[in-house]
DNA sequence: GCCAACGTTGGC
DNA sequence: GCCAACGTTGGC
């Protein structure tokens, strides 16, 4: 099992979109890093959810439904999509100045790279994530 | 709205 | 294959 967390800008798309959706198609990546990492997902992985522009937080569990397949939005290249659903909201949201001033953090994508939108969680940076937002799995 | 960081493009 | 120019992302 892999962790992970993806970006969204919720005024594009909400982690409360997804919870009234119950599953969204997590395309248009265009980035090679971030399609390799969605590459690498399997069913069933969690996906914490972070709120980019508008927020600055992570808000949410969600989780791979199902594992990567050509996106359709791709009208050239080799890109690839992953179905997402909800698992549950975080209790309480952890924001970034939170992450930057944690030390177990300082290595995931969001403080290292700030423009990538996938990417890989370790088994702890996930769990002091969840912690932080006093919600469990 | 600004600008730093990063990725991509294209000329040489 | 290098690197300057440009575009995009996203925090501030």
């Amino acid at each position: 099992m892999n962790y992970w967390l993806v970006k969204s800008e919720p005024f594009v798309f909400s982690f409360d979109q997804l919870m009234s959706d119950g599953k969204t198609r997590w395309d248009g990546v265009r980035n090679y890093q971030a399609r390799n990492f969605l590459r690498a997902m399997d069913v069933g992985d969690p996906v914490l959810f972070y709120h980019s522009n508008e927020g600055l937080e992570v808000v949410g569990i969600a989780k791979v439904l199902q594992a990567n397949y050509p996106d359709p939005t791709a009208e050239k290249g080799d890109w690839s999509a992953v179905d997402l659903g909800p698992v549950k909201p975080f209790k309480r949201p952890v924001s970034l100045v939170e992450i930057k001033s944690n030390e177990g953090l300082q290595n995931i994508g969001l403080v290292r790279n700030g423009r990538l939108s996938v990417m890989p969680l370790t088994f702890d940076e996930f769990h002091l994530l969840l912690s932080l937002g006093e919600t469990e799995l």
